[in-house]
DNA sequence: AATGGGAACTAGACTTTGTCTAACCCCCTG
DNA sequence: CAGGGGGTTAGACAAAGTCTAGTTCCCATT
C-alpha cells in the first residue's frame, strides 16, 4: 500500500519552474523538497518529508523544511490540510478536490470535486473573502451495532 | 464580541440527564465540564476548559479534562471540530451543521446545514461507512492584490 | 580584492498540546 | 472489614512545531 521508494522524480528545472510561477527564490534545499512532494499527487507530513530527505542524504535542517512548507502553503504552492489535530499534511495536487479521511488506517485519500457539491455559501461583508473550503469524509469500519 | 462571563448555567439535573443519555456514568468533574460546555451553543478547547474551571474554583485537573472530553467526544455527546492543528475545538452543538472559521481572529462560526449541500459521496465498500463530513470554510480579509 | 548587507540555513533550545503512569480515593459488594 | 474497580490527580513524558542566535553564501559597491 505504501509507495514503493523508487519515486519517479521530477527535474531541478521543472522544481524551478513551480517555484518561480509562485514567485520562490529557488534555493537547493527549496527545489529538493518540491522535487520530493511533486514526484507525485501526494499528501506528506513535515516528518516525513525530514526523513525521506535525509534518507536520500540530502542536507536540510527541520527548521528549513518547516519554514519551506509554510512557505510554500501562503503562496499557494501546495495546500495545507488539516485531519488529524495532532499533524499537517501537505498536498501537491493543485486541482480544487476534497478528501476522504479513514480514521482507522490514517490514509487520505483525493476526492474528485464533482462528487462533492457547495449548493451556497453564507453571505459575507465586503471586507471579507472566502479563502478556501474544505471538505473532509470520515470513513470507517462499519458498526455492527 | 466574548461572551461576558456571566453564561447562563444548565442545571445539574440537566447535565446529568445528557450525559443518562449518552451512557456516561455522572461524576463530579464530568457534571461540571458538561454545564460548561453546555451552558450554550459554543467551541471550546480543552486549555478553555480548564480555565474557566479554575476560575470557578472546581477542582479539575488537566487529564480529567482531557479524558473527559475525549469520552464525550467518543460518545458523540459533543463534537470534536478539527481546524487549526495546533488545537482541538469541542462543539456543544448537537444539530448537524458546517463550520465558518475566521482566519485572522481565530473564531468559528456555525453554518446552517442548508446553506452547504453535499450533493453525493463517493461509492464505498459495504464494510466501511461514512462517520461524519466535515465542511470547514475558511474567511480572512479581502486580499487587495 | 575588500567590505557590507541581506536572504537563507542550521542546531538546538523552547513551547504547547495532549497522553501516560503510578498512586490514591471512594464506594460498593461479599 | 477486606477487596476491587472506576475515577481522579500530579507530574513526568512525548510529539509537533516555533524561535533564536550564529553562520554561510551571494551579490553589489567601493
Amino acid at each position: 500500500m505504501t509507495v514503493p521508494s523508487i519515486t519517479e522524480q521530477i527535474t531541478r528545472e521543472q522544481a524551478q519552474a513551480l517555484l518561480a510561477r509562485h514567485g520562490i527564490a529557488p534555493t537547493e534545499q527549496r527545489l529538493e523538497i518540491a522535487r520530493l512532494l511533486f514526484a507525485q499527487h501526494q499528501h506528506l507530513s513535515a516528518e516525513q518529508i525530514l526523513a525521506q530527505l535525509s534518507r536520500n542524504s540530502a542536507r536540510v535542517s527541520k527548521a528549513t523544511v518547516y519554514n519551506t512548507l509554510n512557505l510554500f502553503a501562503e503562496t499557494g504552492l501546495v495546500r495545507e490540510v488539516v485531519i488529524d489535530s495532532a499533524k499537517r499534511f501537505y498536498d501537491s495536487n493543485p486541482d480544487p478536490h476534497h478528501h476522504l479521511f479513514h480514521t482507522d488506517t490514517g490514509e487520505l485519500e483525493d476526492v474528485a470535486p464533482a462528487q462533492v457539491q457547495i449548493a451556497g455559501l453564507p453571505g459575507l461583508p465586503d471586507s471579507r473573502e472566502v479563502l478556501g473550503v474544505d471538505v473532509v469524509i470520515r470513513v470507517g469500519p462499519r458498526h455492527t451495532d
